[in-house]
DNA sequence: CCTAATGTTTGTGC
DNA sequence: AGCACAAACATTAG
Protein backbone atom coordinates (compact mmCIF):
# COMPACT_ATOMS: atom_id res chain seq x y z
CA UNK A 1 0.00 0.00 0.00
CA UNK A 2 2.71 2.32 1.10
CA UNK A 3 4.08 4.95 -1.40
CA UNK A 4 3.65 8.80 -1.71
CA UNK A 5 0.33 9.26 -1.39
CA UNK A 6 0.06 6.74 1.56
CA UNK A 7 2.69 8.19 3.16
CA UNK A 8 1.44 11.67 2.87
CA UNK A 9 -2.00 10.27 4.75
CA UNK A 10 0.23 8.80 7.59
CA UNK A 11 2.24 12.52 7.74
CA UNK A 12 -1.60 13.77 8.33
CA UNK A 13 -2.21 11.53 10.58
CA UNK A 14 0.82 12.10 12.43
CA UNK A 15 0.34 15.69 12.56
CA UNK A 16 -3.14 15.93 13.75
CA UNK A 17 -2.57 13.64 16.61
CA UNK A 18 1.17 13.34 18.07
CA UNK A 19 0.81 16.43 19.77
CA UNK A 20 1.91 17.34 23.47
CA UNK A 21 4.28 14.81 25.36
CA UNK A 22 5.32 11.30 24.72
CA UNK A 23 4.46 9.48 27.85
CA UNK A 24 5.55 5.84 26.83
CA UNK A 25 6.86 3.72 23.78
CA UNK A 26 5.96 0.32 23.65
CA UNK A 27 7.60 -1.85 21.50
CA UNK A 28 6.41 -4.61 20.73
CA UNK A 29 8.62 -6.13 18.12
CA UNK A 30 12.00 -5.49 18.32
CA UNK A 31 12.52 -6.05 14.90
CA UNK A 32 11.20 -3.41 13.52
CA UNK A 33 13.16 -0.97 15.48
CA UNK A 34 16.53 -0.59 13.64
CA UNK A 35 19.90 1.71 14.42
CA UNK A 36 19.20 1.46 18.00
CA UNK A 37 17.86 -0.32 20.52
CA UNK A 38 13.75 -0.40 22.01
CA UNK A 39 15.42 1.00 25.11
CA UNK A 40 17.21 3.66 23.56
CA UNK A 41 14.04 4.63 21.38
CA UNK A 42 11.93 4.70 24.49
CA UNK A 43 14.31 6.84 26.47
CA UNK A 44 15.09 9.14 24.27
CA UNK A 45 11.30 10.03 23.63
CA UNK A 46 9.89 10.00 26.31
CA UNK A 47 9.21 12.89 27.81
CA UNK A 48 9.98 14.97 24.75
CA UNK A 49 7.70 16.48 21.96
CA UNK A 50 7.52 15.50 18.70
CA UNK A 51 7.50 18.84 15.85
CA UNK A 52 5.85 18.48 12.76
CA UNK A 53 6.37 15.62 10.40
CA UNK A 54 7.24 15.96 6.43
CA UNK A 55 7.63 13.58 3.92
CA UNK A 56 10.52 12.83 1.34
CA UNK A 57 9.42 9.89 -0.92
CA UNK A 58 7.77 7.09 1.41
CA UNK A 59 9.34 8.31 4.03
CA UNK A 60 8.01 10.09 6.75
CA UNK A 61 10.35 12.23 9.23
CA UNK A 62 9.04 12.97 12.99
CA UNK A 63 11.98 15.34 14.59
CA UNK A 64 11.33 16.19 18.10
CA UNK A 65 10.86 19.36 19.14
CA UNK A 66 13.45 21.63 20.15
CA UNK A 67 15.69 23.77 17.74
CA UNK A 68 19.31 22.45 18.02
CA UNK A 69 17.80 18.34 18.88
CA UNK A 70 18.57 17.02 15.62
CA UNK A 71 16.74 14.05 16.39
CA UNK A 72 13.93 12.25 14.95
CA UNK A 73 12.28 8.98 14.05
CA UNK A 74 12.69 8.01 10.58
CA UNK A 75 9.12 5.90 9.24
CA UNK A 76 9.32 3.47 6.57
CA UNK A 77 6.18 1.29 5.82
CA UNK A 78 6.97 -1.37 3.12
CA UNK A 79 4.41 -2.62 1.25
CA UNK A 80 2.13 -3.27 4.83
CA UNK A 81 2.55 -0.38 6.66
CA UNK A 82 0.21 2.26 8.22
CA UNK A 83 -0.24 4.52 10.91
CA UNK A 84 -3.07 4.72 12.64
CA UNK A 85 -4.12 6.77 16.05
CA UNK A 86 -6.14 4.98 18.45
CA UNK A 87 -7.86 5.50 22.15
CA UNK A 88 -5.55 3.75 24.70
CA UNK A 89 -9.08 1.57 25.14
CA UNK A 90 -9.02 0.28 22.10
CA UNK A 91 -7.79 -3.98 21.28
CA UNK A 92 -4.25 -3.50 19.43
CA UNK A 93 -4.19 -5.13 16.39
CA UNK A 94 -1.92 -8.31 15.89
CA UNK A 95 0.38 -6.07 13.77
CA UNK A 96 1.21 -3.02 16.10
CA UNK A 97 4.83 -2.96 16.76
CA UNK A 98 5.88 0.32 18.41
CA UNK A 99 2.92 2.33 19.85
CA UNK A 100 3.57 6.04 20.83
CA UNK A 101 1.53 6.65 24.13
CA UNK A 102 0.28 10.42 24.48
CA UNK A 103 -2.26 11.74 27.40
CA UNK A 104 -5.42 11.75 24.98
CA UNK A 105 -4.53 8.39 22.50
CA UNK A 106 -1.83 6.23 21.21
CA UNK A 107 0.04 6.36 17.54
CA UNK A 108 0.64 3.06 16.37
CA UNK A 109 3.03 1.67 13.71
CA UNK A 110 1.39 -1.17 12.36
CA UNK A 111 3.14 -3.42 9.85
CA UNK A 112 2.59 -6.76 9.09
CA UNK A 113 5.91 -7.87 7.10
CA UNK A 114 8.06 -5.41 8.74
CA UNK A 115 10.64 -5.40 5.33
CA UNK A 116 11.48 -1.24 6.06
CA UNK A 117 11.27 -0.51 9.88
CA UNK A 118 11.24 2.69 11.70
CA UNK A 119 14.52 4.53 12.26
CA UNK A 120 16.06 6.53 15.00
CA UNK A 121 18.50 9.31 13.72
CA UNK A 122 19.96 11.49 16.57
CA UNK A 123 21.51 14.09 14.18
CA UNK A 124 21.78 15.44 10.53
CA UNK A 125 24.76 13.13 9.83
CA UNK A 126 22.39 10.02 11.13
CA UNK A 127 19.30 11.15 9.14
CA UNK A 128 21.22 11.82 5.85
CA UNK A 129 22.75 8.06 5.89
CA UNK A 130 19.02 7.01 5.91
CA UNK A 131 17.41 9.73 3.21
CA UNK A 132 20.85 10.70 1.54
CA UNK A 133 20.26 8.74 -1.11
CA UNK A 134 16.76 9.31 -2.20
CA UNK A 135 16.24 11.50 -4.90
CA UNK A 136 14.15 14.15 -5.35
CA UNK A 137 10.75 14.20 -4.06
CA UNK A 138 8.05 13.75 -7.27
CA UNK A 139 5.47 16.32 -6.48
CA UNK A 140 9.33 18.51 -6.76
CA UNK A 141 10.49 17.68 -9.80
CA UNK A 142 10.12 19.91 -12.40
CA UNK A 143 9.31 19.13 -16.05
CA UNK A 144 13.10 19.72 -17.08
CA UNK A 145 14.25 17.55 -14.22
CA UNK A 146 11.88 14.83 -15.52
CA UNK A 147 13.08 15.10 -18.89
CA UNK A 148 16.34 15.20 -18.49
CA UNK A 149 16.24 12.05 -16.18
CA UNK A 150 14.26 10.33 -18.87
CA UNK A 151 16.79 11.76 -21.74
CA UNK A 152 20.15 10.67 -19.35
CA UNK A 153 19.05 6.74 -19.01
CA UNK A 154 18.22 3.65 -21.19
CA UNK A 155 15.84 2.11 -18.54
CA UNK A 156 12.26 1.05 -19.09
CA UNK A 157 10.52 3.78 -17.98
CA UNK A 158 8.65 2.53 -15.40
CA UNK A 159 11.79 0.91 -13.79
CA UNK A 160 13.19 4.26 -13.77
CA UNK A 161 10.20 6.32 -12.22
CA UNK A 162 9.82 3.76 -9.49
CA UNK A 163 14.28 4.54 -8.36
CA UNK A 164 14.24 6.14 -5.17
CA UNK A 165 17.68 7.27 -5.76
CA UNK A 166 16.19 9.41 -8.72
CA UNK A 167 12.57 10.24 -8.06
CA UNK A 168 11.49 9.83 -4.47
CA UNK A 169 7.61 8.29 -3.54
CA UNK A 170 6.54 6.57 -7.00
CA UNK A 171 5.94 3.09 -6.01
CA UNK A 172 3.90 -0.11 -8.59
CA UNK A 173 0.57 2.06 -8.27
CA UNK A 174 1.32 5.47 -8.99
CA UNK A 175 3.96 4.41 -11.65
CA UNK A 176 1.35 2.09 -13.50
CA UNK A 177 -1.20 4.95 -13.19
CA UNK A 178 0.69 7.63 -14.41
CA UNK A 179 1.84 6.13 -17.04
CA UNK A 180 -1.48 4.88 -17.97
CA UNK A 181 -2.79 8.50 -17.73
CA UNK A 182 0.15 9.16 -20.32
CA UNK A 183 -0.49 6.65 -22.51
CA UNK A 184 3.06 5.62 -22.33
CA UNK A 185 4.01 2.29 -22.02
CA UNK A 186 5.88 0.20 -19.04
CA UNK A 187 8.24 -0.70 -20.98
CA UNK A 188 8.98 2.08 -22.68
CA UNK A 189 12.86 3.07 -23.10
CA UNK A 190 13.21 5.96 -20.99
CA UNK A 191 15.69 7.87 -23.61
CA UNK A 192 12.88 7.38 -26.46
CA UNK A 193 10.60 9.85 -24.14
CA UNK A 194 10.73 13.29 -25.49
CA UNK A 195 9.11 16.37 -25.60
CA UNK A 196 5.85 17.12 -26.36
CA UNK A 197 5.55 12.88 -24.44
CA UNK A 198 7.74 14.04 -21.68
CA UNK A 199 5.43 16.80 -20.95
CA UNK A 200 2.52 15.39 -21.38
CA UNK A 201 3.69 12.63 -18.93
CA UNK A 202 4.88 15.35 -15.92
CA UNK A 203 1.94 16.84 -16.51
CA UNK A 204 -0.13 13.07 -15.74
CA UNK A 205 2.13 12.78 -13.14
CA UNK A 206 1.33 16.23 -11.19
CA UNK A 207 -2.39 15.40 -11.80
CA UNK A 208 -1.92 11.92 -10.23
CA UNK A 209 0.16 13.09 -7.06
CA UNK A 210 -2.35 15.79 -6.26
CA UNK A 211 -5.26 13.87 -6.43
CA UNK A 212 -3.78 10.46 -4.65
CA UNK A 213 -1.94 12.66 -2.33
CA UNK A 214 -5.03 14.73 -1.18
CA UNK A 215 -7.13 10.97 -0.67
CA UNK A 216 -3.72 10.07 1.02
CA UNK A 217 -3.86 6.63 -1.01
CA UNK A 218 -3.98 5.74 -4.97
CA UNK A 219 -8.03 6.14 -5.07
CA UNK A 220 -9.24 2.78 -6.37
CA UNK A 221 -11.71 4.76 -8.37
CA UNK A 222 -13.46 3.06 -11.33
CA UNK A 223 -11.92 6.28 -13.06
CA UNK A 224 -8.57 5.20 -12.74
CA UNK A 225 -6.70 2.36 -13.79
CA UNK A 226 -5.80 1.42 -9.94
CA UNK A 227 -9.63 0.58 -9.67
CA UNK A 228 -9.32 -2.25 -12.04
CA UNK A 229 -5.98 -3.68 -11.12
CA UNK A 230 -7.64 -6.69 -9.86
CA UNK A 231 -10.61 -7.41 -11.56
CA UNK A 232 -10.46 -10.66 -14.03
CA UNK A 233 -11.20 -9.82 -16.68
CA UNK A 234 -9.81 -6.41 -16.29
CA UNK A 235 -10.63 -3.40 -19.13
CA UNK A 236 -9.26 0.03 -19.58
CA UNK A 237 -11.64 2.31 -17.77
CA UNK A 238 -10.70 4.69 -21.12
CA UNK A 239 -11.19 2.75 -24.30
CA UNK A 240 -12.87 -0.69 -22.88
CA UNK A 241 -9.65 -2.97 -24.11
CA UNK A 242 -8.78 -5.64 -22.02
CA UNK A 243 -5.78 -4.81 -19.82
CA UNK A 244 -2.82 -6.19 -19.94
CA UNK A 245 -0.41 -7.74 -16.88
CA UNK A 246 2.96 -8.65 -16.96
CA UNK A 247 6.32 -8.18 -14.65
CA UNK A 248 7.89 -4.88 -15.32
CA UNK A 249 10.66 -3.60 -13.79
CA UNK A 250 10.29 -6.70 -11.59
CA UNK A 251 7.41 -5.76 -10.47
CA UNK A 252 3.29 -6.88 -11.42
CA UNK A 253 2.35 -4.28 -13.59
CA UNK A 254 -0.67 -3.46 -15.35
CA UNK A 255 -1.25 -1.58 -18.42
CA UNK A 256 -3.95 -0.82 -21.49
CA UNK A 257 -2.64 -2.61 -25.06
CA UNK A 258 -4.74 -0.15 -26.75
CA UNK A 259 -3.78 3.13 -24.97
CA UNK A 260 -0.07 2.75 -24.34
CA UNK A 261 0.85 0.52 -27.73
CA UNK A 262 4.22 -1.80 -27.25
CA UNK A 263 7.35 0.51 -28.01
CA UNK A 264 9.57 -0.44 -31.15
CA UNK A 265 11.40 -2.49 -30.71
CA UNK A 266 9.70 -5.09 -27.99
CA UNK A 267 8.23 -8.41 -28.91
CA UNK A 268 7.13 -10.54 -26.72
CA UNK A 269 8.17 -14.35 -26.90
C1' DC B 1 1.67 -27.10 -0.23
C1' DC B 2 2.24 -23.30 -3.35
C1' DT B 3 1.98 -18.48 -4.97
C1' DA B 4 1.80 -13.62 -4.80
C1' DA B 5 1.83 -9.20 -2.35
C1' DT B 6 1.53 -1.54 -3.27
C1' DG B 7 9.40 -2.17 -1.07
C1' DT B 8 14.42 -2.26 -0.77
C1' DT B 9 18.90 -4.44 -1.08
C1' DT B 10 22.28 -7.42 -2.94
C1' DG B 11 24.36 -10.49 -6.09
C1' DT B 12 24.98 -12.22 -10.94
C1' DG B 13 25.56 -11.83 -15.63
C1' DC B 14 25.40 -9.48 -20.09
C1' DA C 1 29.44 1.69 -16.33
C1' DG C 2 24.84 0.66 -16.86
C1' DC C 3 21.17 -2.27 -17.11
C1' DA C 4 17.97 -6.52 -16.36
C1' DC C 5 16.84 -10.12 -13.55
C1' DA C 6 16.40 -13.15 -9.46
C1' DA C 7 16.56 -13.87 -4.79
C1' DA C 8 16.21 -12.59 -0.09
C1' DC C 9 14.02 -10.31 3.72
C1' DA C 10 9.10 -11.64 7.05
C1' DT C 11 4.35 -12.57 6.99
C1' DT C 12 -0.20 -13.53 5.61
C1' DA C 13 -4.06 -14.57 2.45
C1' DG C 14 -6.03 -17.21 -1.07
Amino acid sequence: MPELADVEGFRRVFNDNARGFVRAVHVNDVQVVRRTTARALSDTLRGRRFGAARRHGKWLIAPLAGRRSGTAVLLHFGMTGELVWADQDEEQHRHDRVVFEFDHGQLRYRDMRKLEGLHLARDEAECDAVLGGLGTDATELTRDELCELLAGHDRQVKALLMDQSEIAGLGNLLADEILWRARIHPRTTSSAIGGKDCARLHARMRTVLRQSAQAGRVPPHQSWLTGHRDDSPGHCPRCGTSLSHGKVGGRSGVWCPECQPEPNGWEPH
